[in-house]
RNA sequence: GCCCCAGUGGCGAAAUGGUAGACGCGGCAGACUCAAAAUCUGUUGCCCGAAAGGGCGUGCUGGUUCGAGUCCGGCCUGGGGCACCA
């Protein structure tokens, strides 16, 4: 028996698909497109399983659509620019630059073994100028179109990469990268204006019916839109006005006291000649990012002298707190408490002794007893008490609220949102320069276009904490472009998020050199119909992308409001855990398991198994997909992502899934090259009839390519891989027994040989997308010579996806009794009377007359007796 | 606390409101073999039964329906997201 011999098979085709550029694709506005493509990587060096599931379910929808017609754009790039490289640098003495190339040049060599659909001419690295000179160019249209700015600002100081996170970098109050607890620095900070289009971010989330629900939520929640009301409070003592946020200005009557955050303005001129007001604020910021979250945050007030009148009620004045609980990122920084009415100012209330009033009343309730107790109500209800509010609903009064607010001129309806501009500046080298100069005279100073790219300097060291740019002896000394005095470059660089918030568009033109992308490319390409990634980007990644695309459509580059289409979040691939006596983990290579138990493969010793959580290098509990490729080859590893587990739950990696994956191949290939059989030439005319035995082939052939590539269509392509299972067994048996007849010196029918062979080609096709090197080795087998990926996605015949009996399932009272095989669409009475014919049936219904039949087509009886 | 998602055999999982457990992993029995590996065949939800057959079964609980894993209400458990957002 030949052996199929993997790492010759995958090597050649790969070589083929390579030398005849299968893969690489022109815009065709007269053909139907569609862009696959999946988040591309960091380009760490090697890599892991999460790469090889990801690259894996955009390879099989590729190759797929391909099939069917589709110009498919499919391409490959890296994520270059980011801190490791830097700590690289830092911990081996080897430039950012280097180290990332040769990733770069060792992951791809990875990607290319996966046999991976990719037009490789495509491939872009975000580190290299002629990728982010566009981007320098972008943010300068940004500045020009007021979108980007300047500001010093407080910012997220993460101490242990000496950079500026942006907020939704830092996770409970620790940078998301280094876990390390972030601290509060004032510095002078580039942002993006995203509130620009927060609404817009927001309400387009609606049409991309294509996203997982949850990500959407996701991102609502991000974007935080609520209604409500900023109003002014005049305050005693002289000071300025206090503006207030509230989103219930209709429980104005209700409110007992006014409170600001710590790092308010007021607050701190309050402090000026108030040691224990300075005192309490410093606790505030103390405990601010890092214990909140352990501390269960208790609500403390510190009541400063002043008093604010209600803007309703002359001469009723409330005091003002400094609190706690106040942020001073969100609204205004200051808020009117209305105890009766939201939790927190209750609980303030509470612990400072202040009034608690009522005003909403639910209905139903008597409003004269009602009380809330501990608990706020914040519930819908009546106003009460509220003088000019009274008898209104919640809503009605906010209206009538905001109304006299606005008639009073002492403020206005608005809508506030969470997002905040997004702080792009990172004092790092390995990153895109930020393309302005500071100028004393003229300030901040735009590079001139024609200079672009503004380029990193080669000749960098990395002994010192801080950023190597700010410590270059000349790169930062230039001329203003404006005046020509001597001026400072910015040695700050973007945020890589950056980077990544239009490498989509470039794939669409990549080699450029005029302009980022062409906009008829851009036209024909975009969106991306299935972009697909880990669900750790629900937030980040995906709403700068949407906001990227957004401004540039607002400079002209394009036209198109979302960059993605579909969008599906793949599931972590796990591992168990494995600790050796000491408690240490180890790599599940050195853990035995033969014996039934768990010993190390070294000395025998106990290894205790813990749970199946995500590979990751610290847990130790990661198998190295270049050793997979390199036993199994890349197609039992591609088949073992596709089967068992639907793609965006959790995959188990297991030694016994990718054996059972490598079997099948197996399998398949014996399938073809020992059909037991003698098969008619290739391209053989169909005979004119089929008998039975042949139309059973043929109808498992036909239904297996219809079903398979509705699995696709759907992400099922655990169910695609059962359904491609369920046609080879069957084709399988069928075989055994025509080569039974033929050993018995039978005669194989020419119809049975011949839908034998048409067969056994469809299943060479439809495995092509998860398996192709085997799949092109099959076909090979079978007598072929061109390209499996050249051919189509074989037709199914309408005629043999449906059987001529169906199986009926009979029930009595709702329990099944007997199945029975019908003539396909037989009429209701003949369902009917076969069904009460049916002894099984008669027995259950015990002599009693039937008091309704119920008769589902092709699918059920339910006798009711 | 709020918002999502998920709970089905020993395990991963399937099932337009219509035969629950497809397909695979693992197990058991057998064939081939001197033996093993590989491969092939059969079997495999639980309980009663020698069998035929019967009963019970999709986290718990109530409902809608001729019929519910699927739809609706309440609860429990697990996972994820957000979290003093005024």
């Amino acid at each position: 028996m030949s052996r199929y011999n993997v790492r010759e098979t995958e090597a050649k085709w790969q070589a083929v698909w390579d030398e005849r550029r299968s893969f690489a694709v022109q815009a065709d506005p007269s053909r139907p497109k569609t862009y696959v493509l999946e988040m591309f990587p960091y380009p760490s060096g090697r890599i892991h399983m999460g790469h090889v599931r990801n690259y894996t379910i955009g390879d099989v929808i590729a190759r797929y659509k391909r099939a069917k017609g589709f110009n498919v754009l499919h391409p490959m790039g890296w994520d270059a620019f980011g801190l490791p490289a830097e700590n690289a640098a830092l911990e081996r003495g080897v430039h950012p630059g280097k180290w990332t190339y040769e990733n770069i040049a060792a992951m791809r060599g990875q990607l290319q073994s996966m046999g991976l659909a990719i037009d490789w001419s495509r491939e872009i690295a975000t580190c290299r100028p002629e990728y982010y000179r566009f981007e320098q160019k972008m943010f300068l249209d940004f500045l020009k179109a007021g979108l980007a700015y300047r500001k010093e600002s407080w910012v997220n100081w993460d101490p242990v990469d000496n950079t500026v996170l942006a907020n939704e970098q830092v996770i409970d109050g620790r940078g998301w990268r280094t876990g390390a607890l972030v601290e509060k620095r004032q510095l002078s900070q580039w942002f993006l204006k995203i509130t620009h289009f927060a609404d817009e971010l927001l309400g387009a989330l609606a049409t991309l019916d294509r996203w997982p629900e949850k990500v959407r939520i996701m991102q609502e929640n991000w974007i935080g839109k609520s209604q409500g009301c900023r109003f002014f409070f005049k305050l005693s003592g002289g000071h300025e006005e206090l503006e207030v946020f509230t989103t219930r200005p209709d429980t104005l009557f209700g409110a007992s006291f006014v409170a600001i955050s710590p790092n308010h303005p007021l607050a701190a001129k309050l402090a000026e000649g108030n040691a224990e007001l300075g005192e309490f604020i410093a606790e505030c910021n103390r405990m601010g990012t890092s214990e909140a979250a352990l501390e269960q945050a208790e609500k403390k007030g510190f009541r400063t002298p002043v008093t604010a009148e209600h803007p309703f009620v002359p001469g009723w004045e409330l005091p003002v707190y400094v609190a706690n609980f106040v942020l001073m990122e969100y609204g205004t920084g200051a808020i009117f408490g209305c105890p009766a009415h939201d939790q927190r100012d209750l609980d303030f209330a509470r612990k400072y002794d202040l009034p608690v009033k009522p005003v909403v009343v639910p209905d139903g309730e008597d409003p004269a007893s009602f009380d809330v107790g501990n608990e706020a109500y914040t519930g819908p209800g009546t106003l009460r008490n509220s003088r000019f509010l009274d008898g209104l609903s919640v809503e009605e009064g906010k209206k009538a609220a905001i109304g006299k607010i606005e008639e009073l001129g002492r403020g206005t309806g608005t809508t506030m949102f969470r997002l905040r501009d997004w702080g792009v500046s990172r004092q790092r080298y390995w990153g895109c320069p930020i393309p302005v100069i500071h100028c004393e005279a003229c300030g901040v100073v735009p590079v001139p276009e024609a200079q672009l790219p503004v380029t990193l300097p080669e000749d960098v060291t990395f002994d010192a904490p801080g950023n190597p740019l700010e410590r270059h002896p000349t790169w930062k000394h230039v001329d203003c472009p404006s005046c020509g005095k001597a001026a400072r470059r910015e040695t700050d660089t973007f945020d890589t998020f950056i980077e990544s918030s239009w490498y989509f568009l470039r794939f669409a033109d990549p080699r450029n050199t005029e302009v980022a992308f062409d906009k008829d490319a851009v036209k024909y390409w975009l969106p991306v119909d299935n972009y697909i990634g880990g669900i750790e980007h629900a937030v980040l990644h995906l709403l700068y992308s949407r906001f990227w695309t957004r401004a540039l459509a607002h400079c002209g580059y394009l036209d198109l409001a979302e960059p993605f289409a579909g969008l599906f979040t793949q599931g972590m691939v796990t591992h168990a855990t494995f600790q050796d006596a000491e408690g240490k983990w180890i790599f599940p290579t050195d853990v035995d398991l033969a014996s039934g138990k768990a010993v190390k493969r070294a000395d025998g010793s106990p290894v205790t198994v813990g749970p199946v959580i995500k590979m990751s290098k610290s847990k130790k509990n990661v198998v190295d997909p270049e050793g997979i490729l390199n036993s199994y080859g890349a197609d039992a590893a591609r088949l073992f992502m596709m089967s068992d587990s639907p793609p965006d739950r959790d995959l188990e990696w297991t030694e016994a899934g990718i054996d059972g994956a490598w079997r099948y191949i197996n399998r398949l290939w014996r399938l073809v090259t020992e059909p037991g059989i003698t098969l008619p030439a290739a391209g053989t005319p169909a005979p004119a009839e089929f008998g039975a035995d042949a139309t059973a082939i043929r109808r498992a052939a036909h239904k297996a390519a219809h079903g398979v590539a509705e699995d696709i269509e759907q992400y099922r392509f655990n169910s695609a891989v059962a359904k491609l299972r369920i046609f080879s067994n069957a084709l399988g048996d069928a075989l055994s027994k025509l080569a039974a007849k033929q050993g018995n010196s039978q005669d194989v029918g020419a119809d049975e040989a011949w839908a034998v062979r048409e067969a056994l080609e469809i299943l060479s096709q439809i495995v092509q997308p998860v398996m192709p090197h085997l799949a092109q080795e099959m076909w090979v087998s079978l007598g072929h010579q061109d390209l499996l990926v050249e051919r189509p996605w074989p037709a199914a015949d309408a005629g043999l996806l449906v059987e001529d009996t169906a199986t009926v399932a009979v029930q009595v009272n709702g329990k099944l009794r007997a199945t029975l095989a019908l003539p396909r669409d037989a009429a209701e009475d003949v369902a009917k009377a076969a069904a009460l014919a049916d002894p099984a049936v008669r027995k259950a219904m015990d002599g009693k007359p039937p008091r309704k039949v119920i008769v589902v087509p092709n699918r059920i009886v339910n006798v009711v007796v």
